[in-house]
DNA sequence: GCCAACGTTGGC
DNA sequence: GCCAACGTTGGC
């Protein structure tokens, strides 16, 4: 069954455009139990995500893209060097994954926050629960193409 | 920069 | 297992 997906990336770090220029990329750096099991149990090839960016102003979704790779093993874990090292992370049964993802497409009109919370389709959504803090969440097909028709 | 809302850590 | 202290996220 076709999954649906929020990926929450700050444009400083990671933009939809750097989506757009390397056509595919490796989600990683993902450091949460909750989100690590969406990636590592639930995300499949072919699911869709909008690609949201966070901390920006305003906060908004940009675009979408697709995963292409069910998961595997964040190698940035092991890497003492990268940011997100876990030097407990054990390599015969690791901690943290992550999943490939390709560039599908950047919204002609970004879809603010503020117009996210108003729209009364998009009411529950997890995206917009207070508090709510998880880089990956899942979201429903409706969700979903609530948004891609707000966004184009 | 502020702060609410979480998640994590560690003493007990 | 409880819970206070601390760290982080992310909207505002």
């Amino acid at each position: 069954m076709q999954g649906y997906w929020v990926l929450k990336s700050e444009p400083d770090c990671y933009s939809i455009e750097d989506m757009r220029r390397d056509k595919t990329a490796f989600w990683d750096g993902v450091r949460n139990y909750q989100a690590r099991n969406f990636i590592r149990d639930e995300m499949k090839e072919g699911d869709l995500c909008i690609f949201f960016h966070s901390s920006a102003v305003p906060p908004h979704a940009a675009g979408v893209c697709k995963i292409i790779k069910a998961a595997s093993p964040d190698p940035t874990q092991f890497d003492p060097a990268a940011d997100h090292f876990d030097a407990d992370s054990d390599p015969a049964h690791p901690r943290w994954y992550g999943v490939d993802i390709a560039f599908e497409s950047i919204f002609s009109h970004p879809v603010p926050l503020s117009e996210m919370k108003e729209n009364p389709a998009l009411r529950g959504m997890q995206l917009l629960a207070r508090g709510n803090r998880l880089s990956v969440m899942p979201a429903s097909r409706g969700e979903f193409e609530t948004i891609v028709k707000m966004g184009s």
